[in-house]
DNA sequence: TTGTATTTTTAGACGAGTCTAAAAAAAATA
DNA sequence: TATTTTTTTTAGACTCGTCTAAAAATACAA
């Protein structure tokens, strides 16, 4: 159906347009560290297949059928990854590259089934909302700890850099998806965060604070 | 490491090393659905690569590197195949376009514990042996019914044509893995084989009996 | 063994996706 | 507003894998 090129590129402009409204061509080669004259190449192309509206030197930003596309393809990395770590017993710092390839596996019937398979679960194992079949999912509710104040209670639900280095991190201090914390403290000096975790006091810094995401 | 291209190639060598010694670039151009000048230029770039034995007008043949890549790629086929038909409940004839897909995934240790969760299984839903991780799977020692006598009983194990239309023939007709049967006659006129299975008579012509395989 | 048919390779081109370098447009600044 | 800086696009080239058409090598037959 689609490229392998242009499903990154989709999938890269709805990441950025979670954010802003019209993505740059900048923007977009530096998610997929790539060049600017390559994204233009491209943009021009996926304009021509509707899948973006594009004016030259405007940005762009995804039609319906290219925010299905990008959605559907959220869903299918979303699913693999609760796959592997669910059934396969990978951790969550591991799967990331893998369910980058098998994302791009084309059945629509095959990742139905998957979900079903798997209970049809609502979030992956970073606690990003997994879409539906239709494309419907809940906006993300969570909150980064640096937005909620001091004697807020809540549950570690999700984070927002998805990056080895900070999973890890998280894992080995037991920052983990399901635990119930308390913010005890908010330093002034450098907004470092006090957490209470099962009657243990944790500190976390501002950066930290900002990446890591509760429910209430 | 590879690219799909090079990949889809050692397995088409591999499939056909398996019926001639040396394999002629028109096989391979025959397998593979393409034209034999576009093989001709793909195996320059495998001979570079050290992955088979080339010399101009002499047909190839895989090297211990090429093999043992082409084994891997089939042992990922066929645990995927094994995948969707156990765990997603797709029938046999279903399987075979998704696995073509899935079975460049590039990552062992996914496979090896795909392997592992399923319990290791010995053969895919074809009755095909899958390889174990490394590279080791038993000679297929099946054998098809056209070529055992009158009276022979064995167990339906394994098919040598793989199409969907022979597959579709094979359910509908419950010819399926498992059952067990006994040959009763075999005509002279067509080779035309009667069975018996579960004390009904069936009869099938040469063709089905040529590529539908027994464990005696 | 010579001539014909077949197979295989070479030569040159194309599309997809990328790159560098340079030009054009837009944004920022004086 | 004029000038500089940044962003974006264009132009031209490269790699990968493919193709067609033509040439070369091999196999087959008389």
């Amino acid at each position: 159906m689609y490229t392998l090129a242009e499903e990154n590129y989709l999938k890269a402009i709805f990441k950025l347009s979670q954010i802003t409204e019209n993505v740059s061509t900048n923007q977009i080669a530096a998610e997929l560290a790539t060049k600017a004259s390559s994204v233009t190449d491209m943009l021009r192309k996926l304009a021509e297949k509707l899948l973006i509206n594009y004016t030259r030197y405007q940005g762009v930003s995804l039609t319906q059928t290219g925010e299905k596309v990008a959605i559907n393809i959220i869903r299918r990395h979303r699913l693999w990854e609760y796959f592997l770590v669910e059934k396969l017993h990978f951790k969550w710092d591991e799967v990331h590259d893998m369910a980058e390839e098998m994302e791009h596996i084309s059945s629509n019937e095959l990742i139905d089934r998957l979900d079903e398979f798997m209970g049809f679960p609502s979030r992956d194992p970073h606690g990003d909302p997994i879409p539906d079949s239709k494309g419907n999912f809940k906006k993300n509710d969570l909150k980064p700890i640096s937005a909620v104040g001091v004697n807020t209670c809540g549950i570690i639900s999700g984070v927002k850099d998805h990056s080895t280095a900070f999973l890890q991190y998280l894992e080995k201090h037991e920052l983990t998806i399901g635990k119930k914390i308390t913010i005890k403290e908010i330093i002034t000096y450098d907004n470092a965060v006090i957490l209470q975790m099962e009657n243990k006091d944790i500190q976390i810094s501002r950066d930290v604070a900002i990446n890591l995401l509760i429910a209430l």
